[in-house]
RNA sequence: GCCGGAUUGGCGGAAUUGGCAGACGCGGCGCACUCAAAAUGCGUUGUCGAAAGACGUGAGGGUUCGAGUCCCUCAUCCGGCACCA
C-alpha cells in the first residue's frame, strides 16, 4: 500500500481527491461549448477577467468562487453556459515592470499569465479552456483598432487640442475617470496636473441620455450602488440656456442654467479664466485689466486640482472690464472671470444670481456686487427668510418669485416653465440639459497598448489604416527607449512609423499614440463569443445564441470606469447594426474584498493572506467553502473572521457519508421511495430552497443547509436507520450535486464512491417532490398579547376554529389570560394564534 | 452640502419579506476516546435569574393582535458626487 492510499483509507484527503479528478477533468473537458445549436437554453456566466500582475490573489479567489457557484448552478438546472477566461493583458504595470527588469513586457505578461492559468487550472473554476483571449494578442487588438475605424467613420472617435489630466509619474494622459476625487490619479497616485495637448476621444457624451437612462432597466438587477454612482458620473441637469449679449461684441454669450427663474436677480455675469471667452474679453480690456487677468490665469493654472477643489477657500476673480446686457430685463451687469466657474462645464460662463447660490453669494460679498432677491422663500413658520445680502446665506428653496415683472407670483418650479418659454419666444434662449460626463479621452503615451490605427501626412491630414491592413501589430521593443518622457516610445520606432501612401507616394507617419486600455476591456465579452475567429470581431449569430452576458461578477472598483465603456461600446455596436440588445450585462453581482483584520491586505502592510499558500495548506475545495460561507458575497470578508479548517471539517463530514453509503449502504437505482420519511424530507426541502438561494446570491445560506443536510443525514445514520436507508443515499446524492458547486472535487469524489460516473458537474438537479413538501403536523404559536405563550403541535388539516379551540384550552395561554377580558383572536394558520386581551 | 447603503450574541452571520429572533459556523465551556496531546465525536453556549420568568435586533417615537422587517425623528459607520451653475 503506498503512503497516499495509507492516508487516504484513514478518510478525507483533500490532496489525493484534486490529484485524483483533476487529470480526469482535464480530459473530459467538461465545460466547453460548441456553437451548434441545441435545445437548452443557455446562459452566459461571466467573471471580469483578470489583469495579469503577478500570480492569482485572494480577491481572485473569491470573485470566481461566486462566479463558478453560478455558472455550475446554471449548469445543473439544464442550460448550455458559456463561462469564459481571458486575460486583460496591455497595461502599464507591465510596461514598468519591464523597464525596471530590462526586458519585453511581453515576458512580463505572458509569464505571469502562465502562473495565473495553472493557478486556475488547480482552483478549478468550470471554464471553457478553448475561448482564452489576451488582450495584447494582436488577434485580440487587431479588433480594437476595428472599432476604432468604425467609430472614426461614425464621429465617434474625433482628435481635439484641450486641457487634459497629466499623470506627471506615468507620463500619460488620463481619463476623467481615471482621476480619483482628490485629484490624484487611481494608477500612480501622483497628483494630476491640467495641460493642453491634441488628443483622441471617444464621443460617448452622445450617448449620455441613453447610458443614463437604460440604467432604470437593470433596476432590481445591477446593485443600487452602482446604479446610483453611473446616475451621479453622469450627472444630468435640466435646466435653460441663455443668451447674453455683451457690450462691444457680435456674438452672444450662451450661459447654462438650472435656474432660469431666478434670472431677474443676475446681477453679474462669471466666466472660467481659463476659457477662450475670458481670454478675448481681456485682450479686449486695458492693459492695466489685460495684466491683472494674466497673472490671475497663471495663478489659477499653477492650483492642481486639490487645491482648487477645496470649495471652503475665499472666492477670488477679476473684473473684466466688460459688460453683459440681461436679455430679460435690459440691465448691465458687469462680467468677472473667476475659478469657481469651470470652463468645460456648460459653456464656461454663468449668470450669477447671487441672493439664491451660496457661491455667487460669496463672490458678490467679497467683491461688493449687486444681490437682489428674486424669489421670497419662507421658513417651516412660514416667516420670510432674512436678505442673503445680510445674512450671507443665499435662499435655495422654493418660494414666490418677486421683483420679476412677468413671473412675479408664481412659484418656483412654474416661475422655470413660464421663464423658458419667454426666452423661447423672444429667442434669447431655450430648455437646455447639461451633462458631467465628459468625451472618454482614449491616447495614452505609452507602449503596451493597441496602436491607433490612423496616418498622418505631412500636411496635418489623417487617414485611417484600411481595414485590411489590420492589425497595426507593435513593433518590437529592440531598441526602442520605453522610459516614460512624455511621448509615445512608438515615435522612436523610426521603421515602423513610416509608412509609403501606396496611392501618392507620399510619406505618411503612425499615429504614435495607444489606445487606453479600458478600450480593450470595452467589449472582450464579445470576443468570448468567437476568440478564435479571425474574420470577424464576433460572430452576430454566437451573439444571438448567448449574448448578453446574463450573469457578471466583479469588483465595484470598476462601477464607473469599466462598466460605463462596455455599456457605451454596446450601445455603439448596437447602432452599426451587430447585436439587437442595449445593455450588456444583464445581471451584476459585485463582491466584497478579502480584508485582513480590518484592513485591505497589502504586501507593504504585511498583512498578506497568499492564495498559493491558501489553496497549498487546506486545497481548493476549502478555500471557496470559506469564501462562500462567510457571509453575503456583497460583503467584504475579514480573513481573521473565518475558518478554513472549518469548511474542511464540513467537507470531511459530507465526504464520509458518501463513504459509507460506499461501504454499507443502499445500491445504486435503488428506490429511495421506502427510506426514513423525516431524512427525505429534509433533502426535498434543501432541494426545494437551494434555486431560490442561489439565485439571490445567498451562498452562505445555501452552505449552511448543506452543512444542516449533512448534520441530520449523520444523526439519522446514528440513530438506527444506518448507511444502507435508501433515504441516506438519495441525502448523499443531494448534498454531492449541490455541494459540487462550492466543492467540484469533494463533491466528484462523493458522486464517485455513490457509484456515478465523472462529473457530477453536468448532472441535472434532483427535482424536489412536492409531497415530501407538506407537512402533516404544524408546530403553531399562541401569542397573548404579542408574547409568546405556549406551541402547539397540530395536525396540518386542522381549522382556524380548532385551531383557536386549542390555543384557548392551553394551560399556559389560560393563565397568562387570567381574568383579563378577551377582546380579539387571530388565527393565521399554520404559523399563529394571536389573542388580545383588555383588562376585566 | 446632495445622493445611496448599513447598524442583530464574544465573532462571521440567519430569519420563507409583517408571524417562534439568533439557523449554520467560528470561538468558549463540559464530556467521551487517549498514558497524554492532537484529530474526531457527543452535549452546551443571547443577557439577567437557582427557577418561574423578565429583558433583548444602534437611540427615541408611531402604525399593528403582532415589528429585526413598515412609517417619522435622530445617532454612528461606509460608499458615490461636489465651487457642476
Amino acid at each position: 500500500m503506498t503512503e497516499q492510499q495509507g492516508r487516504e483509507s484513514e478518510g478525507y484527503d483533500f490532496q489525493a481527491i484534486q490529484d485524483r479528478w483533476l487529470p480526469v477533468w482535464d480530459q473530459l473537458k467538461p465545460f466547453e461549448v460548441s456553437e451548434q445549436e441545441t435545445a437548452k437554453p443557455t446562459k452566459y456566466v461571466l467573471d471580469m477577467f483578470p489583469y495579469p500582475s503577478g500570480d492569482l490573489h485572494m480577491g481572485h479567489a473569491e470573485a470566481f468562487c461566486f462566479g463558478d457557484v453560478l455558472a455550475r448552478y446554471w449548469r445543473g438546472r439544464g442550460y448550455d453556459v458559456l463561462h469564459p477566461i481571458g486575460w486583460d493583458s496591455f497595461g502599464l504595470p507591465a510596461e514598468n515592470a519591464a523597464i525596471k527588469r530590462g526586458v519585453d513586457p511581453r515576458e512580463w505578461t505572458y509569464a505571469n499569465i502562465a502562473q495565473q492559468k495553472a493557478s486556475f487550472r488547480l482552483y478549478a473554476p468550470s471554464f471553457d479552456w478553448s475561448r482564452v483571449l489576451h488582450t495584447s494578442d494582436p488577434e485580440y487588438y487587431k479588433w480594437n483598432q476595428w472599432i476604432f475605424l468604425k467609430m472614426y467613420e461614425k464621429g465617434l472617435a474625433y482628435r481635439k487640442a484641450s486641457w487634459v489630466n497629466w499623470d506627471p509619474v506615468d507620463q500619460t494622459v488620463l481619463a476623467n475617470e481615471q482621476v480619483l476625487s482628490d485629484g490624484t490619479s487611481e494608477r500612480s497616485g501622483a497628483v494630476v496636473v491640467k495641460k493642453k495637448l491634441t488628443q483622441w476621444y471617444f464621443r460617448i457624451t452622445d450617448y449620455a441620455d441613453r447610458l443614463l437612462d437604460d440604467l432604470d432597466q437593470l433596476e432590481g438587477k445591477w446593485p443600487t450602488k452602482v446604479l446610483n454612482m453611473q446616475r451621479n458620473w453622469i450627472g444630468r441637469s435640466r435646466g435653460a440656456e441663455v443668451e447674453f449679449e455683451i457690450e462691444g461684441r457680435d456674438e452672444k454669450v450662451p450661459v447654462f442654467t438650472t435656474r432660469p427663474d431666478t434670472l431677474h436677480g443676475a446681477t453679474f455675469m462669471v466666466v472660467a479664466p481659463d476659457s477662450d471667452l475670458a481670454a478675448e474679453l481681456a485682450a479686449g480690456a486695458s492693459s492695466d485689466v489685460r495684466m491683472q487677468f494674466q497673472a490671475y490665469l497663471e495663478q489659477t493654472q499653477k492650483q492642481t486640482e486639490i487645491e482648487r477643489q477645496n470649495a471652503d477657500r475665499e472666492k477670488t476673480g477679476v473684473f473684466l472690464d466688460h459688460f453683459a446686457v440681461n436679455p430679460v430685463n435690459g440691465e448691465r451687469i458687469p462680467v468677472w472671470a473667476s475659478d469657481y466657474v469651470l470652463a468645460d462645464y456648460g459653456h464656461g460662463a454663468i449668470m450669477a444670481v447671487p441672493a439664491h447660490d451660496q457661491r455667487d453669494l460669496d463672490f458678490a460679498l467679497k467683491f461688493g456686487l449687486a444681490v437682489r432677491v428674486v424669489v421670497d422663500v419662507l421658513d417651516e413658520n412660514g416667516v420670510s427668510l432674512p436678505d442673503p445680502a445680510s445674512s450671507g446665506v443665499a435662499t435655495t428653496g422654493d418660494g414666490t418669485l418677486v421683483n420679476s415683472g412677468e413671473l412675479d407670483g408664481l412659484a418656483k418650479d412654474a416661475a422655470i416653465a413660464r421663464a423658458v418659454e419667454v426666452l423661447e419666444s423672444r429667442g434669447t434662449g431655450r430648455a437646455a440639459t447639461t451633462y458631467r460626463l465628459r468625451d472618454w479621452l482614449i491616447s495614452r503615451q505609452r507602449y503596451w497598448g493597441t496602436p491607433i490605427p490612423i496616418l498622418h501626412a505631412q500636411d496635418g491630414s489623417m487617414q485611417p489604416v484600411p481595414e485590411a491592413a489590420l492589425p497595426v501589430v507593435l513593433p518590437s521593443t529592440e531598441g526602442l527607449d520605453l522610459k516614460p518622457k512624455g511621448t509615445s516610445p512608438l515615435g522612436g520606432a523610426e521603421e515602423w512609423s513610416t509608412v509609403i501612401d501606396p496611392a501618392t507616394g507620399a510619406e505618411l507617419r503612425r499615429d504614435p499614440d495607444t489606445m487606453d486600455t479600458f478600450v480593450d476591456s470595452s467589449w472582450y465579452f464579445f470576443r468570448f463569443l468567437s476568440a478564435n475567429d479571425d474574420a470577424q470581431a464576433f460572430d452576430p449569430a454566437a451573439a444571438k445564441k448567448w449574448a448578453p452576458v446574463d450573469q457578471y461578477v466583479g469588483g465595484v472598483e470598476h462601477a464607473i470606469l469599466h462598466l460605463l465603456y462596455s455599456r457605451f461600446i454596446t450601445k455603439v455596436m448596437h447602432d452599426l447594426g451587430y447585436i439587437d440588445f442595449e445593455e450588456p450585462f444583464m445581471e451584476m453581482l459585485n463582491q466584497g474584498m478579502v480584508l485582513l483584520d480590518g484592513a485591505k491586505m497589502s504586501k507593504s502592510k504585511g498583512n498578506l493572506v497568499e492564495f498559493a499558500s491558501e489553496l497549498e495548506a487546506h486545497g481548493a475545495d476549502a478555500l471557496r467553502v470559506t469564501l462562500a460561507f462567510a457571509g453575503p458575497p456583497e460583503d467584504d470578508i475579514d480573513w481573521a473572521d473565518v475558518s478554513v479548517q472549518g469548511s474542511a471539517k464540513f467537507l470531511a463530514r459530507a465526504w464520509r457519508i458518501a463513504d459509507d453509503v460506499e461501504t454499507s449502504g443502499a445500491a445504486v437505482g435503488v428506490s429511495f421511495a421506502d427510506g426514513d420519511k423525516a431524512l427525505r424530507k429534509h433533502t426535498h426541502h434543501l432541494l426545494a430552497d437551494a434555486p431560490g438561494l442561489i439565485e439571490s446570491y445567498k451562498f452562505n445560506v445555501v452552505v449552511a443547509r448543506l452543512m444542516d443536510q449533512v448534520n441530520f443525514t449523520r444523526k439519522t445514520i446514528d440513530s438506527g436507520a444506518g448507511a444502507a436507508d435508501p433515504a441516506v443515499r438519495e441525502s448523499a446524492e443531494a448534498i454531492a450535486v449541490i455541494l459540487s458547486l462550492f466543492a467540484p472535487y469533494a463533491a466528484e469524489d462523493m458522486w464517485a464512491k455513490l457509484g456515478h460516473e465523472a462529473t457530477v458537474a453536468l448532472v441535472e438537479w434532483p427535482v424536489a417532490d412536492p409531497s415530501l413538501l407538506v407537512e402533516d403536523e404544524i408546530t403553531m404559536v399562541v401569542q397573548v398579547d404579542g408574547k409568546v405563550r405556549d406551541r402547539l403541535t397540530l395536525s396540518a388539516s386542522v381549522t382556524d376554529a380548532e385551531a383557536e379551540a386549542a390555543a384557548r384550552a392551553s394551560q399556559a395561554v389560560q393563565r397568562s389570560i387570567g381574568d383579563r377580558q378577551v377582546v380579539n383572536v387571530i388565527v393565521r394558520l399554520p404559523k399563529i394564534v394571536s389573542i388580545a386581551t383588555k383588562p376585566a
